[in-house]
DNA sequence: TTGTAGGCGTTATCAT
DNA sequence: ATGATAACGCCTACAA
């Protein structure tokens, strides 16, 4: 009995905890045409029927160097026509590596991070490792399960972006202990921690935002997350920034933190409506929460942007989409993933003290009709 | 040296062919505190610490009926003690069984597809399975690539809905051969393939759809993906019948068939513009799809439902959120998920000859502004 | 209730 | 260029 069989080549993976959902990339094996047996095949089975050792099938199917090149052939041959698969789990047992790398990011079903994981995969596949990925759904508890989740998987490498409220990073010093390799993207630690780090400019982008808005309302409010994240605090920092360079003081009634989500926009409709001196612009520090915003004050006849000017932050494709279109701040995920994966391979690879790196990628804003 | 150890609980994988993405849930271990060492701990590490066998310790830890509890909690005792981590891969080896089960979709991207795979998530979860998810991107070549991976993987068992184009179900004969339970869901083949499905009355649906558009319009197109899918099939019969009940003839002309993406959405605004006589009402297979139509035709200065009345299918998130929002077709993806999941991991427990099952779920319409 | 022993399939080391 | 052999860590008859 024989049976066709397909070409397969590289994947993900992705896997959660309770609701935390992880990914993982990686590649697998060849096809042929396949004689039907009961027990699957193994390398054993291939050196019987070609009167060679087990050692040399193996090396064979590897490519190894010291095997003579029609030896390959006949093995591949046989492996094919006997539906060789070969199995991964006795090769990592044996081995001792997984060609895993985790990745902990908030969340997954973000354009920007489909993107990041994107770029990830293609370098991982490149490299020959598989991602496992999985989401902390900005909870620090949750990222904590994650990272044990990521260690008892025994990952050979570790990605993070660190969750809305992550505060102690206790639960990443496993890894620094066991020397797996760990690199931060996006939402990061501060660099004392001793971390490669990929990031953009997150107070250039927060200034230039405002500025933007600047150059039209004199009242600009700022809605963002929690403080606590460098990406936030950075926000904020450019937004003061460029209050002062306009010759404006911060006042604490324009200034919100909340968790950015849609409803969270809603409820900014609600308290700018009921503000006596409403502010003529807002840089939001999130596409989702301000599209929120602009619906809810849209609803209660207050249309942007000719109540207010809108400025949010990712480019989230569905800032395209709503009416108005939004204003925002762009930046590449695809080439932050890649440039983290990068990283962490050099790291894997020993290839220099990069370990505490910082990169910095740039950013862009995308004027449209909100502002 | 000590280290703290977090409890993780359970977990999803994801996994992705070039950019197909698969997924995959299960649980991992336990925590405490580990004192440090270079090497990995084992179960003989434990049992010599404890001056018992490997084979007790093995069998407490997975709390075997046959240990006295007083063992049990002695040997956990110093399994958290001395940092221990169960190596799946060694235990995968031994036992044959991976307790991974694979699941193909046509995309994970959609809200509905999230909701079925939270679903499968639970269910598999409950019953110690973990899930490896791959995405076909609707192509046929992609799904027969996901099922040799996941053939490769070893899954226990596999779950499947049908890419947009696959007519041969050659690439699943192998799991048939090799006794590995299959099981389909939404998007399914003819029942004499004689494999177990979980479905929704798409005949039905597409009936009622065409109905309710046809009680305030008498021209209705229907707008929908591959005729030789069954969803798409069965809601053109639907619809037929629904016109068939008004007296109404069915005119070529107001069938489309495309691959109900944004875009295509707005080729159909095209196409109706251009139209002499332009359709009164629509029937849209698909959400997204309708969504596209209903802006392009916005932007065209043809608002919903003024210019016409629309129905899609699905209810996407993004039903309320457009504006008008969208009348849709609504059913429960997790309650699939769960369905389809509950039928496989029966059949992998040899419970009943439920094979060839064929379950069908509710569905109801929801009406909104835009019909 | 616990122990013994062999094997799951692969690969690395050391020969030849 | 190829072979023999011994782990990798866990599980499960079978025995005690």
């Amino acid at each position: 009995m024989t049976d066709d069989f397909e070409i397969a080549t590289d994947c993900i993976k992705v896997f959660s905890i309770k609701n935390t959902i992880i990914i993982w990339w990686g590649f697998t094996s060849f096809g042929g045409t396949v004689h039907y047996m009961e027990k699957d095949v193994t390398i054993y089975d291939i050196a019987a029927a070609l009167g060679l050792s087990a050692a040399t099938v193996s090396r064979a199917l590897k490519d190894h160097p010291a095997i003579h090149s029609a030896t390959k052939g006949l093995v591949r041959l046989k492996a094919e026509e006997m539906g060789y698969r070969r199995n991964a789990f006795a090769s990592n047992l044996r081995r001792k590596r997984t060609n895993i790398l985790g990745v902990i990011v908030p969340r997954l079903n973000s354009s920007f991070m489909s993107a990041v994981l994107a770029g990830m995969e293609r370098v991982a596949n490149d490299a020959g490792y598989n991602l496992l990925i999985a989401q902390s759904l900005e909870s620090s508890q949750k990222e904590i399960a994650a990272a044990a989740t990521m260690f008892n998987s025994r990952v050979d490498g570790l990605l993070v972006s660190l969750a809305y409220d992550t505060d102690d990073l206790g639960h990443l010093e496993k890894f620094r202990r066991y020397n797996i390799p760990l690199v931060f993207f996006d939402r990061v630690p501060e660099p004392q921690f001793g971390a490669a780090r990929v990031i953009i400019d997150n107070f250039e982008a927060g200034r230039e935002a405002t500025r933007h808005l600047l150059a039209t309302c004199s009242r600009v409010m700022h809605v963002t997350g929690n403080l606590k994240r460098n990406v936030y605090a950075e926000r904020f920092r450019g937004y003061l920034c460029a209050l002062g360079e306009a010759g404006l003081v911060f006042s604490e009634e324009l200034l919100l933190s909340n968790d950015l989500s849609v409803q969270a926009g809603a409820a900014v409709a609600d308290r700018i409506i009921g503000m006596a001196d409403m502010p003529e612009g807002l840089f939001i520090a999130n596409d989702l929460c301000a599209i929120g915003f602009i619906q809810s004050m849209k609803e209660r006849g207050h249309p942007m942007p000719a109540t207010a000017r809108v400025v949010g932050f990712n480019d989230d494709p569905i800032a395209g989409f709503v009416e108005p279109q939004l204003t925002t701040i762009q930046y590449q995920g695809e080439l932050m993933g890649e440039t983290a994966l990068t990283a962490l391979i050099r790291q894997l690879n020993g290839q220099g003290g990069a370990e505490t790196d910082t990169v910095v990628l740039s950013h862009r804003l995308i004027v449209r009709a909100s502002s």
